[in-house]
DNA sequence: TTCTTGTCACCTAGGTGTTAATAT
DNA sequence: ATATTAACACCTAGGTGACAAGAA
């Protein structure tokens, strides 16, 4: 009765193995994580809750020079784990089922001390996503016994870090989320062809791989 | 139990007569329509609503020459009225209670064939924004009875226009909105002087609309 | 004339990876 | 060496009134 939205991007980034960025101040995922919901008693109230759970009791390094993920040593210790509750909670099973479900204002950070309610994860280390769904069932009154269902996605796992390691990582993120659109070299796939500019003579668009050396100006 | 946000703001304008721009994609009020509520139960349910009544039967034109509002005939019919429901409703007292509530996704549009659920007002005709809270008491189920309180701001109520007609109006709104700073004269008062800022005494200029609530916080 | 529409430059607000500097 | 931070250019997304053109 849950779909993953967006499933092949996930496996996508999986097969990389998907690294987070995670800051002070909190940063998104991406792939968002965002799912589909059936089955629910369209007019009973539900709670929507994500939490994040260590995959491993390890700690990780990128080999550089072997492009992969070594084990480092033993985890460190976790921050008490946070839960975040979707923002539409509570909500009928008619409002759940209406559209996809999308959690981006979760925000991941690396500040033990986040006072903003963000989930706290520890960099260099893997994580499992989960996702709850809590339904309280009416005539109960608050507290009483709730109804519980968790549902894992093993595609969504990722490493928190503070900056990429992978760089096939770092290019699938640009490539795919619009907010990197600015980082993209222009390929004709990905990249905002307006149209065929047909009427351009001399140099028509320059798709290439001339490095797209940023400014090295400084003054 | 409720009282207007900006109250003063809503004042200046009205002193004017307060002029809504109504466009077929539908547009923002500018005063933004925010309150704080008071004296609810805090673990009972409760909607909110807004609507629009016309504040007389009468169409209206701006005299230039005299700089004042004048009746020009009878109202035009009435599009069917709708309702504006707060996208938090349903939710607790208590969510409604801990901060400022803000009506800053309702829009307006002159389409009378809208489809987006934005609220219908005919241009040139005046209007009184009313706010509803509904009540829906536990153990009753939905339909049952309901409880209605509705509360009327005199100084909220505004012509509906397709475009600005009182200069005066119209400086005011892009002295007080920040998405209208492009406009701003760069007086040292209203413009956004970097520098400056320490060294101003009080003044009630720096309307700040929606102010980015800070959560109180657990752990 | 009077009113409405669509486009636009200019903003707010905030999500990206990059980079250089700084910790550890 | 390795990991983290803060500032930044470059985006998305969308809210402003101005303006010229169009409609009634």
């Amino acid at each position: 009765s849950t779909v993953l939205e967006m499933k092949e991007q996930w496996q996508q980034f999986n097969e990389l193995t998907t690294e987070m960025i995670v800051t002070k101040a909190g940063r998104r995922m991406f792939p968002v994580f965002q799912i589909r919901l059936y089955g629910m008693h369209q007019l009973e109230e539900y709670m929507l809750q994500m939490d994040f759970v260590p995959v491993d009791d390890k700690r990780y390094r990128y080999a550089f020079h072997s492009s992969s993920w070594v084990i480092a040593g033993k985890a460190d210790a976790h921050a008490p784990p946070r839960i975040h509750m979707h923002p539409d909670s509570p909500a009928l099973g008619s409002h759940w089922m209406k559209q996809v479900i999308s959690f981006d204002k979760l925000k991941l950070t690396n500040n033990p001390y986040d006072d903003n309610g963000y989930i706290i994860l520890n960099s260099m280390h893997r994580y499992q996503p989960r996702f709850h769904v809590i339904y309280n069932p009416k005539g109960e009154e608050q507290g009483n016994y709730q109804n519980f269902k968790t549902f894992v996605f093993s595609e969504t796992k990722f490493m928190a870090v503070t900056a990429y390691q992978n760089q096939r990582v770092t290019q699938l993120k640009i490539a795919s989320n619009p907010f990197a659109k600015g980082f993209r070299d222009c390929d004709p796939d990905d990249c905002g062809m307006p149209d065929m500019m047909g009427a351009m003579p001399g140099q028509g668009r320059q798709l290439t791989p001339t490095k797209p050396e940023k400014e090295p100006e400084r003054s």
